[in-house]
Order: structure tokens, then sequence, then C-alpha cells
DNA sequence: TATTGTTATACTCTATAACTATA
DNA sequence: TATAGTTATAGAGTATAACAATA
């Protein structure tokens, strides 16, 4: 594992600080499951945004989820590969890739975000039910994202 | 500009995305203007965490903030060049480096302060004044960083 | 033997630039 | 001319490993 401060002094309390700190928290706890699921964090997200709304051309992927459009052919070139999804041109505009999850892609999903919540559970154990839910609407509102039903996972 | 997702469909709720999007946010608002005053964000963060208990060991740091030793040895030197930090063997223990704020140190944090402060206002603007201190005290919690005064740059 | 600081290196992520094919 | 996708490359940021000095 990385860099886990060592319980001692926080000492900073500037927002910056404490979303890195966090981030990295979560990446930390996340990417080990999914990666034994054999999935990056940037796969599953993919995978989720096409479970949303599903057949988007790459770019609309990419606006979705600020990823790179170089990023993005490495991984569809690999779901695709695994046949979790499928890219076929686009008939109006054949410039388009659209992307559409197939029924294994639809399962990966499902078994990603399994992984990724019993993660996020462990990541954000000082946090009750109640708050996680708070902070997840302040992330969301502080990103701009307008008003979405929280679509929470489950237990 | 990097990255910026291009208002369109945000689609994933997951807590992992929305705190990777926010580092990232965040991130890009405070790095410019830090770095047109000369600093990087994780040197500011060193000013930081020794302005609040100041004589500290390189080690120590390195733990509050849960950054690399050879990361903070880079740090360090930059800082000490710049006459911002003084760096004496602890005599008691010959292998630990003390360190200490210099004034002009304590005048760079300040103006970092202040740079990051304003940045993070336009970072975070979607948030009301409450839903910020709801937020800070949030992500503090989630990190397991104990019950401490909330220390507010006050406007 | 374990710890602090140092150095050099490798690795991962992400951004950039240049190219193609379409429009 | 501008956009979607691709490719190859470069640059940050961070982790790893080995070393010296000290405990």
């Amino acid at each position: 594992m990385p860099n886990q401060a060592t319980s001692t002094a926080p000492a900073l309390g500037s927002a910056d600080f404490l979303i890195a700190r966090l981030h990295r928290t979560v990446r930390d706890h996340v990417e080990g499951p999914l990666a034994e699921a054999g999935f990056s964090l940037k796969a599953h997200w993919v995978l989720t945004c096409l479970l949303g709304e599903e057949p988007q051309s790459q770019q609309q992927v990419c606006n979705a989820l600020a990823i790179d459009r170089s990023d993005m052919v490495r991984l569809v070139d690999e779901l695709e590969e695994r046949g979790l999804l499928t890219r076929t041109r686009d008939k109006k505009d054949r410039r388009k890739h659209t992307l559409a999850l197939t029924k294994a892609g639809r399962a990966a999903q499902k078994l990603c975000d399994a992984a990724v919540n019993n993660a996020l559970d462990s990541a954000l154990q000082p946090l009750s039910r109640d708050e996680r839910t708070t902070f997840h609407h302040l992330a969301g509102k502080a990103l701009g994202l307008g008003e979405r039903t929280p679509r929470k996972g489950k237990k």
C-alpha cells in the first residue's frame, strides 16, 4: 500500500488538502477489489455511463466522464475486446463510433458496482448513512451536476 | 485547461467518481493562482503544516500530509533554498532534520492561503457557505481526522 | 536491526500534438 | 474549416529500491 498518513496530526483543514486526501483514500480502497475483478476505475465508469443512457458516441462518454479522447480509445479498445461493449459506426455521421453495452457488459457493470460499493463502505466508514448521503449530494452540487436522483446502492 | 466535462450528462453518481472529479476541479482551480505566486500545492501544504505546530521533523510532516519521504526531500530542498524554512539536525537524534518556518515562510504561507481560499471560493461556488462548512466537516470526518476546530479562513 | 533522510529510477496517469476520415 | 477517433509521445506526479548516517 502507498502512503497512509500514520494517525498523527492533521494540521491542515484546507479543502484542497482534504479532497486530495479523500481522493487517494477512496482510490486506494476501490482500486484493489476492482482490479481483482479485472477492471480499472475508469473502465467501471465507462460501463456505468453506458448503462445510464445506452447508445452513446465515444465523445459523449468522454464529455460525461471528463476523460480525454485518447484515453477513451484505449479504454474502449479493451472493453470491446473483452466483449463487454460494441463499437459501431454511426450511419448518419460516419465519424462517430456508437457504443452500447452487451449483455456481458451489463453483468460486468453490476459486478463492478458491487465491488465498488463494498469498498466505498469501508473507505467512508466513519460517516453514517445519512452523512454519506449528504456528502454525496454536496459533492454533486459542488460539481454543478444538476439535481439528479441519487440512485443509491441498496443493501 | 485540461479536461472539463462539457455540461452534458453526469450519468454517474458513484462516490469514487464524484470525489475524483471534485479533486480535479479543485486542483485545476487552485494550481494556477498558486503557481503564479510561485508555489505548488504541496509546498503550500508543507508551509501550512509547519505553521500549525512549528518545529517538526521531516518525517512528521510526511506523516501528517501523507507525502512520500522522497518527495518531501525535494519540497524541503526548495523551500529551504528560498529561505522559507530552516532545516537543522536534531541534537537529540541526529538522524532527524527539524524544520521550522522563517519569518518569510510565515508570510509566504499567508500569501498562499489567500490565493488558495480565493480559488476555492470559485471552485466550490455552487455551494453556500453553510454547505461548504458541512462538506468540509464531513470530508474531515470521512478521513478520520478527529474532531478539530474547523479553523475556517475569515473573509 | 530499525529509522531518517537522501538519491536515482521506474511507473502510472494524463495531456499534447499530429494524423485520418469524415462532415 | 471543424469534428470524431486514433496513434505516439511527453510530462506530471508518485512510488520503489538502494544507500548513508545514526540509533
